[in-house]
DNA sequence: AAAGAATATACGAAAAAACATATATAGCAA
DNA sequence: TTGCTATATATGTTTTTTCGTATATTCTTT
């Protein structure tokens, strides 16, 4: 994980916005994503796929569905940056969350 | 002061090297940057514009020299990032701090 | 004023990143 | 198997960044 990647990663509206979402929420699955930050999947899947090259984020499989998660091993000044981001700012988050919790069916949250 | 603007600056190998050498050193000119990481002027000047566009860098013209430094009021969030990574990392700017002290004459410091 | 040094900007080219769209893969359900 | 859903990747295009080089500006010194 080296400084300039870390920040490069983050230097992008949607990555940083999906990066905050995940780690308020633990995990998310792809269409979760999709749909609170109203993008398309393809779009959703390259950023995130950026973020897990980055070493940033981490993935499982569970049925059809790709769960993302903050990475575990991340190195502290990485790891404490992104949570103070994460509690502290965003304010910019507001809709995202209320698409997120205003989905029908979540995977593994209902029905 | 956006948190991906904050992030879209620092996501060059170029401008953090350039950030960490003079919150290293508190304040910088433009030659002794050029000089400590042995890259051209116009390139040096170029990226002090964009770090203080972003609101990271200020700068004071001194005669004919022109210094930089941290910007004053930063937000907290930023500010501590900053001097977290000047001050734990950087082992990647060794040889910018050697070339920076064999400078045979840096403004203000010598002759 | 003229010359020289330090710094800034302008401009076209090259490289990198982001994108939309189409298609492929993988799991599940019938 | 077939069909459906979730996710991933490939491809060509557009946008953004970065760069080298040339030139402009500003200050100092003579």
């Amino acid at each position: 994980m080296d400084v300039v990647g870390f920040f490069k990663a983050l230097a992008d509206d949607t990555r940083l916005r999906i990066l905050m979402l995940i780690i308020g929420e633990t995990e998310l699955c792809v269409c979760e994503l999709t749909e609170a930050l109203g993008l398309s999947q393809p779009k959703i899947s390259r950023h995130l796929r950026l973020l897990k090259d980055a070493g940033l984020l981490q993935d499982r499989r569970q049925g059809q569905w790709v769960y993302y998660r903050q990475a575990d091993s991340l190195p502290e000044w990485c790891a404490g940056q992104l949570s103070h981001l994460a509690n502290k700012g965003p304010d910019w988050l507001q809709g995202e969350k209320k698409r997120l919790s205003a989905m029908g069916c979540r995977p593994g949250r209902c029905c």
